[in-house]
Parts: C-alpha cells; structure tokens; sequence
DNA sequence: TTTATACATCAAAATATTTTGATGTATAAT
DNA sequence: ATTATACATCAAAATATTTTGATGTATAAA
C-alpha cells in the first residue's frame, strides 16, 4: 500500500466522518442494542419491542428515531404498523471503517525528547 | 448455520455487550474520532494531540481516559511522555461483532393484524 | 534544589441526551 | 360517526456527558 492510496484511502473515510459518527451515536445506547438485537430476527414493530423490553411506547419511538436518523435501520408502513428493519448498507459501512481502521493503521512508535 | 450454532453465538456476544456498549460509547464523539483518526499514523503523545486538534490539554486527558476505560488504546509512558496508541484487540472485536449483525440477522417480513 | 514540562485529576459550570406524560395523527374496526 | 389501536411528536423534567480552569504528581532539566 503505497502512500497515494493511502491518503486517497483516508480522505474517502474523512467524507464519510459525519455518517460514521451518527452511526456510532446511534450504536452508544444500551437500549439501542437492545432494539438492534431484537431486528436480528427479521422486522419489528414498536409494538414488539414495547412486550419484548418494557420500554414505554414514547421512549421506543425516540430511540427508533435516532437509529432512523443515522441511516441504520429502513421501516415499511402497512396499515397502522410500521415494521422497522436493519439497514445493511449502513453495517457495511461501519465495518468497511472498522477495517480500514484495523488494516491501515500504523505500528510506529513515537519518541519525543 | 443451525440453530444450536445460532443460540451459542448469539449469546455469547451477550456476554461481550458490555464491552461493545463501551466501545461504541468511546466512538460516538466526533473529538474522540478525530484522537482515533491520528493514532492511525502510530503512537501520539497528549502533547501531539495539543498540536494537531487545538484542544486544550485537560480536554484531551479526559477524552483519552474514556478511550482507555474502553479499552480501545493502550498507553506506555517513557519519562515524561506517554505515549497512546490503538489497540487492535478491541477493533477486532468490534469488527467481529458488526459481522455478526450483518451475517447472522434474519431478513424475515414481520405481519401483524 | 529550584524550575519546567507532561500529563492526570478534580469540582463546578455548561451543554447534551434521555425520559416522561400528554397530545396529535393516521388507520382501521365497530 | 364513534371508538380503538399504532405510532409520532412535543415540552418539561431528569439525568448524563463534556468542558473549563485550578490543582496535583511525576519526571527531568538547569
């Protein structure tokens, strides 16, 4: 990996700065997990989580909205629910960051003095 | 992937939530993303920090200790200076845990009525 | 042995996030 | 038409996080 791509490599992931951190806004909330844990299984609705967590109904749909606001899940109206889902792309991204993080970051050592 | 496979992964990156929770916490400051985004070039002292962000010193100890408590970067002190880096451990199992949403959650459609 | 440097820690203030309870809107059942 | 259900939104209160400026500790230079 050659300086070039480098840079080119770190300013692609510097335009992408304020999606990341939403994203990891969104990931930062223990309740937030929770609700993420439940999408594993396929869509939900609040209704789901209010029997799944106990949550009250208001505090759910402040929390969905911060995930929806961070790109990380996608929802479907159908009648009077709304089915909210895991957004993939958005994992993708996140990991993508994650691996640049691991791949292409340095082991130099510092040495002031 | 069965569902006995299923159930052992699921709950063990239960035991690791906590763990996740802090990571993703010491990931949802944009300041703490910019300390992150420096020590991708290796080792930094407070005193680079200084330099490089303009924030002031007891700002940038107190984000540091967050990325500690995490367990995201690791320190080694030499003389005065100690010097920060990431730790690779902590992004793998971010890395990993992000997998696991993306690899293991179901697409099923949700129907109430 | 005084002084300077690097950094940590602390308490108070500033700011941001989260929770609550009430109200609003849309859909659909009666 | 009226009522019930599902969910969103709002403003106030509760709570948590962040920032600031001062002080503390260790190392090392003068």
């Amino acid at each position: 990996m050659n300086l070039i791509t480098l840079k080119l490599l770190k300013e692609s992931s510097k335009v992408k700065k304020e999606n990341i951190s939403k994203l990891m806004v969104s990931f930062s909330d223990p309740f937030r997990l929770e609700i993420i844990d439940l999408m594993m299984d396929g869509e939900v609705c609040v209704c789901d989580i209010i029997k799944l967590t106990n949550l009250s109904q208001s505090r759910i749909s402040y929390h969905i909205k911060i995930l929806k606001e961070a790109g990380l899940i996608s929802d479907r109206q159908e009648g009077r629910w709304v089915y909210y889902s895991l957004n993939k792309e958005a994992l993708f991204l996140i990991k993508e960051w994650i691996t640049s993080l691991t791949d292409y970051s340095s082991n130099r050592k510092r040495c002031c003095e």
